[in-house]
DNA sequence: TCCCGTTATGCTCAGCCGGAGCATAATAGG
DNA sequence: CCTATTATGCTCCGGCTGAGCATAACGGGA
């Protein structure tokens, strides 16, 4: 009876939106698959999980981080490459930072880089449909996977469901979680890149909990750099919640939150009318009980 | 330098509604606080985390359990008794259960038992408005006590931040989460009775999380028993929700939303008029994208 | 048997919100 | 001055929500 040591990594999906695009922070060194900035909770010094983690990013990526959030914990054995030996948990985190240039060793990487089947800004991509293609194929005429497939790839597409999409590529050996996952079915193009240990699956569970909390929660703004116009405001919702959006509605909702304000500035982008500039109010806390930006309005 | 050893522990919020009360499974020993089904984690035979859970529960409480989700990781180092020599965490999860009889040395508890503050189905209790009295004397002039206060207690009362709420009574000292705590403040009545360990911040996740999944996941079939009354699956969702709701467009909302069929029979309660009984629909699933109960409905 | 209290159901009405578009304003460039 | 482009304003419609009024179907008593 073996009897495994048991190890507890903290993992960080820090997340930022430059150029329109969702990014995430990953460090890479050369041969290997990019990872997540993570370490081990060091049981003696950490006193929060929290704190081991920003701890390891600051070390890792040279951030500082502001927005904070816990993501889920995985422990399955035999996940991991070396399960006889040793139990691994890991903790996974959400952090929001504005953009920043990236330290030297990690790079600001698209998120769709690794979950291209997740941006449907522009309609559902055709990558999308040789995936379900795929998984139709594996399903067959079982009730349960039929099922299970309608539910997390559509239609109606429910960008929330990240995790669920995630997991079911990963079982049935469409998507590679680690290196020696590559003997199973080649992965087909759109498939996305894999990442180190189960940080991809980490990722999308990220990508999951941002979208949901995006509308009832003002998290938007630990994203957007101030002062902002709203159509920048809008470029980051859609990076995030993976959807495109109706400028004009956008805007009334956007107005009639109380979220933001005006600064009196306006921006000339050179093309086009300027645009006012707005910066985010957190008096709006006070005034409603969940505010965010409703619901997705196409 | 100490070098803590490490433990997982897995606990459990198990929740049904019985008589119109929102109830948690609790294991009971004389002399001892309640407690949550819990147990270590056995790093080498639990394959995954919530396996384990599920075997601690039938253990200890004779529950095969259905839905499980997973909560939160705690691991404050200092919030343990014994944490100079032990670093513990705690994955806890969150299970719901139809109504069954309790096994020896377990118990039904109500929740409003321990977080007495949270049942507003009748209007603010009273007590509500004692703790937020002592709370604002706390904060005094301070600016952002005044802010987390107002927040989470409202109004508006806002229901999902029961743990918030949880944090903040217990950071002040007007909750006693172990027994050791207990020379702090003496915890002021409709502070509700203390839980082993961290016990009670689980369940105060606990009941936050499913008070937000309730309004767009079908999870209160997982609590109701089948056949069931429109009245019966209000008073569940109000058990959960702490919150009463309008009757009648409770009603218009369930039949509206195709998650329930009626079966044709009805009940007489004997007094007043008949109900029809109904039954979950599961294939709503497929129907619409995140089907729940929408948003509260006074 | 008829009246009453009680619970279940049906339906209405006004207000608000979200989905879609049309129309106008303000710039830069040619 | 004309055009392409982006920002802003506003309207229309349908559906949903919050609040009530009204009716139906029972059991128990008077």
């Amino acid at each position: 009876m073996s009897s495994r040591r048991l190890a507890v990594s903290l993992d960080a999906v820090v997340l930022a939106v430059t150029d329109d695009t969702p990014r995430v922070l990953v460090t890479e060194e050369s041969g290997a698959l990019p990872a997540l900035p993570s370490g081990p909770l060091d049981v003696d010094h950490d006193a929060t999980l929290e704190r081991g983690l920003r701890r390891y990013v600051r070390e890792q990526t040279g951030l500082d981080l502001g927005y904070v959030e816990q993501l889920y914990t995985f422990g399955d054995r035999d996940r991991a490459p070396d399960a006889a030996r040793m139990r691994r948990l890991s903790v996974g985190y959400l952090a929001l930072v504005h953009e920043t240039a990236a330290a030297p060793g990690t790079r600001w990487a698209d998120v769709h880089e690794f979950l291209p089947w997740e941006d449907h800004r522009d309609g559902r991509p055709a990558a999308v449909d040789d995936l379900q293609a795929r998984l139709a194929a594996w399903a067959g005429a079982d009730h349960h996977r039929r099922h299970r497939i309608a539910i997390t790839f559509g239609p109606p597409w429910d960008g929330i469901r990240a995790l669920e999409r995630y997991e079911l590529l990963y079982g049935v050996g469409l998507v590679a979680e680690r290196a020696h996952d590559d003997h199973a079915t080649p992965t087909p193009p759109g498939a996305g890149r894999a990442m180190r240990a189960d940080h991809r699956r980490i990722l999308a569970t990220a990508i999951g909990r941002i979208r949901g909390k995006l509308t009832y929660r003002p998290i938007v703004f630990e994203v957007v750099s101030e002062p902002f116009t709203l159509l920048e405001l809008q470029r980051t919702v859609e990076a995030l919640s993976g959807v495109g959006l109706h400028k004009q509605n956008f805007r009334r909702l956007v107005l009639g939150s109380g979220l933001v304000e005006g600064t009196g500035e306006t921006r000339h982008t050179g093309a086009g009318r300027p645009a006012q500039l707005f910066r985010y109010r957190p008096e709006v806390q006070l005034e409603r009980p969940r505010p965010g930006l409703g619901q997705p309005y196409r």
